[in-house]
DNA sequence: CTGAAAGCGCTAACAA
DNA sequence: TTGTTAGCGCTTTCAG
């Protein structure tokens, strides 16, 4: 049974409550906790001191609501267990740092099924833009990104056509030139490695690039090797030595990232290969993490971090209205390292 | 001029627009959209069909504040570029997969003045629980997590006094076993080597339980090395090089994490010396992409990704109070790998 | 099975 | 500088 001196079922604190422990109109209270319009350094004391005491949290909900303005940016990316997405996302952060903008992530897993509904389920919050991984979405993604109303950016891959801004690098000139550079070098007998990627798309097209850019040179892959399951150097240990094994008169091995490719390469050394000699190697991403192996892979940067402040940057700017829709397309820049013969 | 043929302003499409494209009240039209309460088959079908071919998105804000329910679980981490917490996440994001809820993440960097302001930031929004890393927090946090009157789980870290429930490893017992399994294989003369850890609470507590078991033993730190900046192979090469041309006659090294603890292992290598022989290794954390390294690393697990499932299931379970609040300490296991002697 | 009315907690717009 | 009045777009509740 219910006593007179039960506390009151405890509810949330609405502005009311501190208006009434201040003294002070909802409104004012408002404007206070808010910064906005001119009130007095008395009553915003008031205010702060009722609100600070009783321990009062707006609700974004209703603000958000009454005020039409939402300050989130959905980011809707492939993975988080990626190494490449949390640096994307780590370029976004540092840009929307000193903004009132905050980034909200939702994971696709490569899935495009996925992806549309996280969409859906981002979008019906109403963010203030849209950061989003790759030119390839489903037509009912496409339609409600081109119908959202509010800027929309895809990143990582600039080898397609993008609803509105994109910023990224092509996947596709990546791979053809690296394969430029490894002929350039001398190589012929080539392998590649990469993950199954009928969903990676951007895995796609540098490996398209990459046999476009053999065939120029008049050579063709001598072998390959696909995997599923997450890039680790285990992986590439294991794919390295089946190919290997099936085709020891490889000259070079092309791997899909750095991660599988450093495992190659560790394997590579443990079998005494003479690397850049008589085997060379390069991986794709320019991952900081590797530095400290022993012998350093070639590799092209894929400019994650510029990317995911180039993004917040456009997505900020299209908000505005002071940017119109355009493709940026970084150029990022291949390092030999040495795991190939210098020309 | 405005023209009468102008298009009308773009607003974005409201469950009225529905209604009227349908011929259906607001209220059986928001029935259909959310599956609740019984609708007729044809109804149903008019309503479905009107909202696709408008492309109708639901509003969540002025759901969520109509019915006072946020299918969002605040997660509070400090970094997302640590290996450590996008494992934690993918945790959470399984658990959670077949739910309403969704997650949404905040990053601390480390500092407990963010993790005040992202904390209030999310409670902002009243989310339907809070999955928070570590128990240390300021008095305003601690504060606003016991106030929000919503579920609170602590993760990571089991050693302290929670707001609520919790879920993690104890790392001071952690660092205590490693401890006593270096002793126990017979090393004696032991270097340390972690981040300079004044806001990295549960690397600390490893310390300490570290130096508490070598102590217990009879034994001191014989050396240490301090480092700041990201966790790396290279920071390992680095930190290893110098104390071990400081103090050449350590027989083993203990790193705060893996990464680094895989460094050193190269280094160590690399100069020829007899492992686990000469000298034995250890790092922290049990991380996948390692497996592949030519020397496997003894190493404690941080049960990272039972920690994300363990603490969405909390949430859930504490959100229909079908659970007191409790603490979970899972067990973590010793792998000592190649680089330690077996006793 | 369907609809009408009232309000969720806040802010825009205006009035004092 | 402060207060008042209407909603924002949805869901709850209750009445058909």
């Amino acid at each position: 049974m219910s006593d007179i001196s039960d506390p009151p079922a405890r509810r949330t604190l609405t502005l009311r409550d501190v208006s009434e422990a201040s003294g002070v109109s909802e409104m004012t209270v408002s404007r206070v906790l808010r910064n906005r319009g001119d009130v007095s350094e008395a009553t915003r004391e008031k205010v702060r001191e009722a609100a600070r005491a009783l321990g009062y949290v707006p609700n974004k909900i209703a603000g958000a609501l009454a005020s039409n303005r939402v300050n989130l940016v959905a980011v809707i990316i492939p993975s988080m267990s990626n190494m490449v997405f949390p640096e994307v996302m780590g370029g976004i952060n540092a840009q929307l740092e000193e903004t009132e903008l905050q980034p909200v992530v939702g994971i696709t897993d490569y899935l495009p099924e996925k992806e549309e509904k996280v969409l859906y389920e981002m979008l019906s919050w109403r963010p203030s833009g849209i950061i989003i991984a790759g030119l390839e979405h489903t037509d009912a993604a496409r339609a409600m990104l081109q119908n959202s109303g509010i800027p929309v950016v895809e990143i990582m891959d600039t080898d397609g056509t993008p609803v509105d801004c994109c910023v990224g690098i092509s996947h596709r000139r990546a791979g053809r030139e690296m394969a430029e550079a490894i002929l350039a070098a001398g190589y012929r007998r080539i392998g590649f490695m990469g993950t199954k990627m009928a969903l990676d798309h951007r895995a796609r097209k540098r490996y398209e690039g990459f046999v476009e850019g053999l065939a120029k040179g008049g050579v063709e892959l001598a072998d390959w090797e696909f995997y599923e399951g997450g890039s680790a150097l285990g992986k590439g240990r294991e794919l390295t030595a089946a190919i290997l094994d099936r085709t020891p008169d490889l000259d070079f091995l092309y791997f899909s990232n750095d991660l599988i490719g450093a495992g190659g390469l560790l394997l590579a050394q443990e079998r005494g290969l003479d690397i850049p000699g008589r085997l060379g190697m390069a991986g794709f991403n320019g991952v900081e993490l590797l530095q400290g192996l022993p012998t350093k892979l070639a590799t092209i940067d894929s400019c994650r971090k510029e990317i995911g402040r180039e993004a917040a940057k456009m997505v900020m700017a299209r908000a505005d209205g002071s940017l119109p829709a355009e493709t940026v397309s970084l150029t990022p820049s291949l390092d030999p390292g040495e795991t190939m013969r210098t020309v």
